[in-house]
RNA sequence: GCCGACGUAGCUCAAUCGGCAGAGCAUCUGUCUUGUAAACAGAAGGUUUGGGGUUCGAUUCCCCACGUCGGCUCCA
């Protein structure tokens, strides 16, 4: 070994003594550089340098820096977890999104008592600093090591082979030399606790500057139903009290915004046990909220040369044999029950409806492309443990639209059809997308011909192109029949969401015989295209209450204006404005309870009304109005006639107040 | 479906060790009404999710069902 290495640092030649670790080439201070990138690898600090080493620092509020940080932190629990709780045995603890998780074999499942006590342990670890301490071992040394680690044992048989990044064990095992992470005393550098590790981690648990246990609850070993379940806890971990903080106020955000507690704030919609799981009501006030979208999607697809249809909930089951989804879905679906001697069902899907429609008579490519569309209810039978108020329901009303179309013409379809629920979604105030394109991979579980999956799989990813969003690829997330494009949503607060989708269909048309006669006298098979563009009414509505935050734009909200009197006495004024509102199609009330002017503000204001109307004497000798607005602003002495224009338009422009 | 926590008035939540089930808001009734987030008073509201068990006695302990919440798996 020569005495001097050259290394890359930062991009500039250096010369470093043999020996030197990155740490010290880096005059990494531990807390705010925390690993190094080496040739592209990240490695530890602790690490000895190697000729030719293009070095760089890692950040722990880099990506990077933030997973290791986040893993360290796992190990400290898992240290913390199995100091408090000996039998428990260990499964695997990756960084995930915003915090970690490590998985546990134990015999009681976890109380939230005993997080508490967890996390308490890992103070006392993390101020103790105990050192990460990297040391390669061979797969018979690991074994022996870890004997009573069975899921361990598990992994290292995986090594290299089955281990995937897809159930987290790649953060244990890499692809070549094993590795394990001893925990040392910083005074008397006696063993802590050890972990089978790739690596890299912090310097010290000292390095950690803020944590948090979040929750705890079962999860499959690698990820198979198959396999015995575990007890997960998950936490997160920061670069700083702040960053924390920041993040958890998030967290409280998104609390203040969900749909199933501002739903039964706000009235909006309720589920009733006596209904049984998955089957919510739509109250009132909920129900002008789905009137005004169903308003606006027949009058958006009217234009757009839909025409709509009609179809029953129950069918015999045959219908579902023909489609092929009984196979593959038939546990999703009710139970079948028979009349006349013949199983019907009711439907989980509105598609093979759509396609007797078409087969009702012959078709000529004249009629090309054929949009059918419909809010049709179908049911679901999502598993117990799945059902989450309106965005996964047992029972909901799908925006559903079937294209039938020739080849020559998909290309087209799908690109315009793209920008048209692009279109209707900024409409309704959402304005971040990208796409995610859905393909097959070689998994049995996908049908039909490869050429027609490619061809399809081009027409989509062109639109999607050209659509100059970000597209993410998706391979193997394409339904059994086809491939296709989800529109994905970024909410008020960062969240995204899965809207709309864009699906090819092989299957149905072959299957249902579907076809059409072409210009040249020939019978042709037409190509189907499924357009959800809410996913559900259900389900977009609660997406747009937590976007809102409960406070619609006017032409949403269930009540646009209340009249507020200051008196009794200009009750009846208002009652005459609110009659000049009506008349403009606008949803006014005015308040005639019993209660003071201000708690008329406050209820008008809990209840997210976008605009308040007060009169009192001096609007009344001004034939005016005075507003206030959900921000608390007001406006006053406006004359009615202004007032009025104003409301109106907000509501006929779909903006925000 | 699986693992766990939970279920008290319409809502939010109390009720000590197993010993008379309570408050605020909302509701109803009455009194009172003048400028931008809660007037005052009274009344009513309960098979403590449902069923079974233990006990002299169960909101409280045990079992089952239903439902909700969190997590996993799934999501045409």
């Amino acid at each position: 070994m020569s005495a001097e290495l050259h290394i890359t640092l930062a991009g500039a030649e250096r010369v470093v003594a043999a020996g030197t670790t990155y740490g010290e080439a880096l005059e990494a201070d531990g807390r705010t550089v925390v690993a190094a990138r080496v040739n592209g690898e990240l490695r530890d600090l602790a690490s000895h340098a190697a000729d030719g080493d293009v070095v760089e620092p890692v950040e722990i509020s880099s990506p990077d820096g933030r997973a290791i940080l986040r893993h360290s932190t796992a190990h400290v629990m898992a240290q913390a977890v199995q100091e408090l709780f000996p039998e428990a045995k260990l499964g695997i603890g990756p960084p995930v999104d915003n915090g970690f998780y490590y998985d546990f074999d134990v015999e009681q499942a976890f109380h939230p008592d005993d997080l508490k006590r967890v996390e308490k342990r890992m103070r006392e670890i993390v101020k103790q600093g105990q050192q990460f301490s990297r040391r390669e071992v061979s797969d018979d040394e690991a074994r022996a090591e870890l004997s009573a680690e069975p899921y361990k044992l598990e992994l290292i048989g995986l090594k290299g082979g089955a281990a995937s990044s897809d159930d987290g064990a790649g953060v244990e095992v890499g692809e070549g030399q094993l590795t394990i992470y001893d925990n040392l005393d910083p005074k008397s550098g006696e063993l802590c606790w050890k972990d089978l590790c790739r690596g890299p981690h912090l310097p010290s648990t000292r390095a950690i500057p803020a944590f948090k246990l979040m929750r705890s609850g079962g999860a499959y070993w690698r990820g198979s139903e198959k396999n015995p379940q575990l007890q997960r806890i998950y936490g997160t971990a920061w670069e700083s009290r702040d960053k924390q903080d920041e993040y958890l106020h998030l967290l409280e955000e998104a609390e203040k915004r969900d749909h199933r507690k501002l739903g039964a704030e706000l009235d909006l919609f309720s589920f009733p046990p006596e209904l049984g799981s998955g089957l919510p009501v739509f109250h009132p006030k909920g129900g002008i909220i789905r009137k005004e979208m169903e308003d606006y999607m027949r009058r958006r697809q009217g234009e757009s040369g839909y025409e709509f249809v009609n179809t029953p909930h129950i069918t015999k089951s045959q219908l579902f044999e023909t489609s092929g989804h009984l196979p593959w879905y038939g546990e999703d679906m009710f139970p079948p029950f028979e009349l006349d001697n013949t199983e019907y069902r009711v439907k989980p899907m509105n598609c093979p409806m759509h396609n007797l429609i078409f087969r009702a008579r012959g078709r000529s490519y004249r009629e090309l492309p054929l949009r059918l569309c419909e809010f049709g209810s179908v049911y679901r039978y999502e598993k117990s443990g799945v059902v989450h108020g309106l965005t996964r329901v047992r029972g909901m009303t799908q925006d559903d639209s079937h294209i039938y179309c020739t080849k020559e013409q998909m290309g087209g379809e799908i690109k315009s059809l793209l920008a048209f629920v692009l279109s209707v979604l900024r409409d309704f105030g959402l304005s971040e997308f990208y796409l995610e394109l859905s393909t097959r991979d070689d998994s049995d579980k996908f049908i039909g011909e490869q050429a027609d999956w490619d061809e399809a799989t081009a027409a989509l990813r062109q639109a999607a192109e050209e659509s100059g969003l970000q597209l993410v690829d998706d391979p193997g997330g394409a339904a059994f029949y086809g491939p296709k494009i989800s529109v994905q949503a970024k909410d008020a607060i960062g969240r995204t969401w899965q809207l709309s989708t864009i699906q090819l269909d092989f299957n149905q048309p072959k299957r249902f015989g579907l076809e059409y006669q072409a210009a040249d006298g020939s019978r042709q098979t037409p190509v189907m295209i499924h357009r959800a563009l809410f996913g559900s009414i259900e389900r977009f509505l609660g997406v747009l209450v937590e976007h809102y935050a409960g406070a619609f734009p006017p032409w949403l909200s269930p009540v646009q204006v209340v009249g507020i009197p200051i008196a009794e006495a200009h009750t009846p004024y208002l009652h005459d404005v609110a009659k000049k509102l009506r008349e403009r199609g606008i949803r006014v009330e005015v308040d005639t309870a019993d209660d003071r002017m201000q708690k008329k503000i406050r209820n008008a204001q809990k209840a997210k009304v976008p605009f308040m109307l007060l009169a009192g004497d001096d609007d009344i000798a001004n034939g005016a109005v005075s507003f206030r607005y959900r921000s608390g602003e007001q406006k006053n002495g406006v004359p009615v006639e202004d007032a009025i224009a104003e409301i109106v338009n907000a509501v006929e422009r779909r903006v925000q107040v």
